[in-house]
DNA sequence: GCGACAG
DNA sequence: ATCTTGTCGC
């Protein structure tokens, strides 16, 4: 191994590890159609299979070869330095840290220079070659050792006496616990410091979306980017182009909040968001040393602060062996019924539900996306019990022409949520969903009886179970919500425009749906484009001013709730 | 501060 | 969503 010779004598320092075989070298060639440089090989023969703690942050092993070469295939195919890079200069891949992607040219050099990419526009010389690359990274690992942290007898937990726990064993942790863990500490942090009056709503709630399962982790990611203390309390002055996901007073309360706060608490912000993107564009190889590296660091600024940890024997659920290392969704009412004590109540029930509709309703699909017209027509209602906190959810599929009930399913439950305009469909989705994981048939399209986005956050009901159950959905509601309108034509199949308030946006349409009778409220709810849905509502519309799928789905509700009471009674009565 | 507010 | 009561137009 000449190229590696310096360290031939302190392999055992780095763990485990294990070289590839001049079959698998071969391999990788022809796999990618290039003559790897001596040094790179030199490489791969002694850790190209198991690194061990050496460049622990890259993830060089030869298994994320072909996600690097994805990923900037993914990225920038199609722009001028991908197709230099490709084509003309074999550029190779070998390994990445953070959103960076580390490549050489494989131009006949046998130790060629280490280039570092962060975006097609923006790519940097790193090292003059491949193995002053491998010299100065460990160089840079004596002087901030995440193997020492792993392998450290520290006992940290002054809180969590009887049972004594080591750094080493976050890293028996999913990156979804890890995550929890650092937003605990910032919990701590913030009822340590007195901060608890802020309005912890604007960030907290986001941040524990991570560890539930409807989130898009990259998306989590781009909200919380902006979110960022460093973002928002920058010199430069907001600018609607630059943010995406808020409006200009959500950017001035998180001023408030972040310049009341403090820089501990900042801080933590920052390495909890650095946590959740760090495995984001590789996935979690084995047992990520980068988001323990940020955890320790958590470590420290509590030890730093004289706080106390959270305890860790709740976190210890999601092992990092499931999911593919992100670990089983959970909530932080999961944590604290397994030993979390949270500090406060930080936030309430509403802004979780207002963050939840913030992630979501930007994966609502505005346009048409399914292959045929749609044959089965699904509707979904529920029904209430005056006397107690039942609720019955139906939905029914009907073939669209015949009107026949090709499937219907229903569930009785008790009400898990209160009746908050705005928040509707936090009430109604629970027996919805239940009703759906029992039908037989799936349908092609769903109508709700409530409204898709003519709603004041642009995600009603209609919206909500669209993107749950990824299905092209229409909101269909008998009162206005939000928008104003002017009145349509008297006659069936008039309709005019609903508006947003305060704006031009169209957000629905207000559908004569009979002659003469007070029009009903159709908007998109998934997958589905305005006109398309008012024509689909109004075709469903036929002797009544409500379309079929809601009233059949409507009376199976009733059924639904009449025999789940039925069934209750007798059974109390033995 | 007040009104409006899907089912 | 639920309830009750009354009125209007067919």
């Amino acid at each position: 191994m000449p190229y590696f010779d310096f360290l031939l004598d302190r392999l055992e320092d780095f763990g485990e590890i294990a070289g590839c075989t001049e079959e698998e070298i071969t391999a990788i060639e022809s796999q990618f159609q290039l003559q790897l440089p001596e040094a790179y090989k030199d490489f791969l023969r002694l850790f190209g299979r198991e690194s061990g703690h050496l460049l622990e942050p890259y993830a060089m092993t030869i298994d994320n070869l072909q996600a690097h070469k994805d990923e900037v295939t993914d990225m920038y195919e199609g722009t001028e330095p991908y197709d230099i890079l490709n084509f003309s200069q074999k550029g190779f891949f070998f390994g990445h840290m953070d959103d960076m992607l580390l490549f050489f040219i494989c131009n006949g050099d046998d130790d060629p220079a280490v280039y570092l990419m962060e975006a097609p526009e923006d790519i940097n010389a790193y090292e003059s070659s491949f193995t002053r690359f491998i010299e100065l990274e460990l160089q840079r690992d004596e002087e901030f050792p995440i193997s020492h942290f792993l392998h450290s007898p520290v006992v940290f937990f002054a809180q969590d006496a009887p049972s004594i726990v080591t750094a080493g064993d976050f890293k028996d942790l999913a990156i979804r616990a890890r995550v929890a863990f650092g937003i605990c500490c910032l919990e701590y942090a913030i009822s340590h410091f007195q901060l608890e009056e802020l309005n912890w709503a604007l960030i907290l709630p986001l941040l524990w979306s991570y560890t539930a399962d409807t989130v898009n982790t990259a998306i989590w990611g781009d909200q919380i980017a902006e979110r960022m203390p460093s973002a928002i309390l920058s010199d430069y002055p907001f600018d609607r182009k630059d943010i995406m996901w808020f409006e200009l007073d959500t950017y001035e309360q998180l001023q408030q909040l972040y310049r009341q706060s403090n820089e501990t608490v900042n801080e933590l912000i920052y390495l909890v968001f650095r946590i959740g993107t760090q495995d984001l564009h590789t996935g979690v190889s084995r047992h990520s040393a980068q988001t323990l590296n940020y955890l320790q660091k958590i470590i420290r600024l509590m030890h730093e602060n004289r706080l106390e940890l959270p305890v860790i024997t709740p976190f210890r659920q999601y092992p990092i062996t499931e999911y593919n290392g992100w670990g089983r969704p959970f909530t932080r009412e999961d944590l604290s019924n397994a030993g979390y004590k949270p500090a406060n109540n930080l936030w309430s029930t509403t802004a979780t539900a207002i963050a939840q509709q913030a992630i979501l309703t930007q994966q609502v699909i505005r346009y048409n996306d399914f292959p045929a017209p749609p044959v089965f027509i699904a509707g979904a209602d529920v029904e209430y019990d005056k006397y107690s906190d039942l609720i019955a959810g139906a939905i029914v599929v009907l073939e669209r022409s015949t009107l026949q009930v090709v499937a219907y399913a229903t569930h009785c439950m008790q009400v898990t949520f209160p009746y908050i305009p705005g928040l509707f469909s936090f009430r109604e989705m629970p027996p919805l969903l239940a009703a759906w994981e029992k039908l037989s048939q799936k349908p092609d399209l769903i109508i709700c009886d409530g409204h898709g986005i003519a709603h004041p956050r642009r995600f009603g009901l209609a919206c909500h179970m669209g993107v749950t159950l990824n299905l092209p959905a229409i909101g269909c509601g008998k009162t206005r919500l939000c928008g104003h309108y002017a009145m349509p034509a008297g006659e069936k199949g008039a309709s005019s425009p609903l508006l947003a308030d305060g704006s031009d946006e169209v957000i629905g349409a207000v559908l004569r749906s009979q002659t003469r009778i007070n029009p009903i409220f159709v908007s998109i709810g998934h997958k589905i484009d305005i006109s398309t849905a008012t024509s689909v509502v109004l075709d469903m519309c036929r002797e009544f001013r409500l379309p079929e799928t809601t009233r059949i789905a409507d009376q199976y509700a009733r059924e639904a709730m009449e025999a789940y009471k039925a069934a209750h009674d007798t059974g109390q009565s033995h």
